[in-house]
DNA sequence: GTAATTCCTATTAAATCGATAGGATTAATA
DNA sequence: TATTAATCCTATCGATTTAATAGGAATTAC
C-alpha cells in the first residue's frame, strides 16, 4: 500500500508544478487545496527539499518551488525518498539491499526470483514517468 | 514490502510442491526446514486451505497437500489471499476497489494514473507466474 | 485409549503510520 | 526595529497493523 506520505508528496509536487509565476508556493495553500493536514505536509515537503527536488524560501512570502524541471523529476526517485525501497523484499532491492536472515542462498530462493520480476516491471514504469507525465492539471 | 506472512506462505507452497509421495506434509516439517515459526505457519496454511489452494488431513499422519497442480496455482491469486490488494492504492484495485476520500475526481488524479500503470505491470508478472514457475527445488 | 496432528480463537509485543504540538529560525515590511 | 508570516526542527502521541505466541478443541492413526 502506498503511504499517505507518498500520496500527499506526489500531489504536492503536482500542485507546485502547475502554479504559474515566480512566487514560491506556501504549504498552507497546498494543504488547503489538496486537503492535506498542514503540519504533516510540512514534514513531507521538508523531506523533498532535503532530497533536492524542492527549494524553499523562509520567512514572509516564503514557500517552496521546484528545483528541477518537471521532466527531470523521475517518479522512481521520488518514490524511493518518500516510500522507501521499490522492491517488495530487501534481497532484491537495488538501492536498499539487505540479505534475508532466513534465506541461505538467494539464487535458489523462489520468492527472490519472482520479486525480481515484479521489481523490474515496476521500475520500468516509475523510471519512464516524470512529474511532467502526471498531467497534474487534469 | 512483502509481509512475512506472504513470504512464508509462498515458501510453504513451494516446499509442499516439491515433496514426493502421497503423504500429506506436516506443518512441523515445513516450519523446521524453512525456518518459520510453527504456530504462525499453522495459521497461514489454514488461510491457504480455506482459499482452496491446499487440502488437509487431520490427526496422526495428517498434514497439507496441494489441491491443484502447481501450474494452476497463479501467483496473483495467492498474493491476493495472503497479501491483500495488488494495487498500491484502493482506487485502482480491481478486486478491492475503494474510492479515495480525498479525491474528488479519479480521472483527474495524477497518482491514480501512475498507479494504474504500476498495477498493470505488476499484474502481468503475477498472472504469468504459477507455482510451477518458481522452480522450488533450486 | 493414547499420541499426534490440524483447527480455532484470543492475546500480546513490537513496529509503523498518520497526525499533532510547540516552538526556533528566518525574512519581508511597515 | 518591531511585527508578522513563513519554513524548519524535534519530539510525541494514538491508532493500526504485523508477527508471533498461547492454549486448548477436534480429529485421526494405531
Amino acid at each position: 500500500m502506498l503511504s499517505k506520505k507518498t500520496k500527499y508528496g506526489l500531489k504536492a509536487l503536482c500542485y507546485i508544478s502547475k502554479v504559474k509565476g515566480d512566487m514560491p508556493v506556501q504549504v498552507s495553500e497546498i494543504a488547503k487545496n489538496e486537503q492535506i493536514p498542514q503540519k504533516f505536509l510540512e514534514s513531507i515537503l521538508l523531506t523533498l527539499r532535503k532530497a533536492g527536488f524542492l527549494g524553499s524560501k523562509k520567512g514572509k512570502h516564503g514557500g517552496y518551488y521546484l528545483r528541477k524541471k518537471p521532466s527531470e523529476i523521475v517518479m522512481a526517485d521520488v518514490m524511493r525518498i518518500l516510500e522507501g525501497p521499490i522492491a517488495m523484499v530487501p534481497c532484491v532491492s537495488l538501492n536498499f539491499y539487505e540479505k534475508c536472515a532466513d534465506c541461505p542462498d538467494e539464487d535458489k530462493c523462489s520468492v527472490n526470483k519472482l520479486m525480481i520480476q515484479v521489481r523490474d516491471n515496476t521500475l520500468q514504469v516509475l523510471r519512464n514517468n516524470t512529474l511532467e507525465d502526471l498531467s497534474c492539471d487534469g
